[in-house]
DNA sequence: TTTATATATGAATAGTTGTTCATATATTCA
DNA sequence: TGAATATATGAACAACTATTCATATATAAA
């Protein structure tokens, strides 16, 4: 039951200075959300599909080899994100990417990735 | 025990189109496993400290009112994914941003966020 | 209205991940 | 050498998440 050995702080003036530099905590936490979505191969895949055009549920399962069900489950997380937007056409749903800032992102990534 | 009813293709020809353009699985993967890294709260305010400047571990705790056991983990994440270094100097460990990319990832991000 | 198809969704499960606690390691100083 | 301090790390646990299976809903066509 020993709490966690507090180190005594070494830098005041920077924590000082640091300190109303930082986002709110609030935008923190929807940052690290906005990752978060990105954050897993199914929905990257999904992403990557979109930025060719818009793409229905079904050709996107086929695309990247992924069950129907577990495609939809994910673009409902895109879809909450607002990270992909819809139209309908009968029976048939085409999803599409809601913004240019999500390939951006996408490609910082990678880029990143391949200096790596 | 019922399969995933497949549907049937709607538009071969954009997937045929499509699928060639897709980056391969590994680079899905690793951009995953990047953005995931970023996809935690206490991992996104330890890289906002160190926007400002180089910060030892106590103090990276301090500022963002964590344990410094905590932090560690979460540094060694970091590191891991090559987004931060450090640098010793005696007891103390002085962590840094790997690159300026981060600082662009963050902030498109946060771009994002603030449209919706 | 019945049948077939496209998509969505709830529940269960397995796997992953972040924190905490306890302790190890490394370095400085007396 | 021994005490104090900074950081790292292993193990355990709780919380979260992605997939699967089963099924519901919606639309179209016969």
């Amino acid at each position: 039951m020993e709490e966690d050995l507090k180190c005594t702080v070494k830098h005041p003036d920077i924590i000082k200075k640091v300190k109303p530099q930082m986002p709110k905590e609030e935008t923190l936490f929807d940052i690290a959300e906005l990752f978060k979505v990105f954050g897993d191969t199914t929905r990257m895949k999904i992403i990557c599909c979109l930025f060719e055009s818009e793409m229905c549920v079904c050709d996107i399962a086929e695309l990247i080899n992924a069950t129907q069900s577990a495609v939809s489950h994910q673009l409902r997380v895109l879809k909450q994100a607002k990270l992909v937007k819809y139209r309908k056409e009968g029976k048939v749903v085409y999803y599409s990417l809601s913004d240019r800032h999500v390939e951006i992102i996408f490609n910082m990534a990678l880029e990143h990735i391949q200096e790596m």
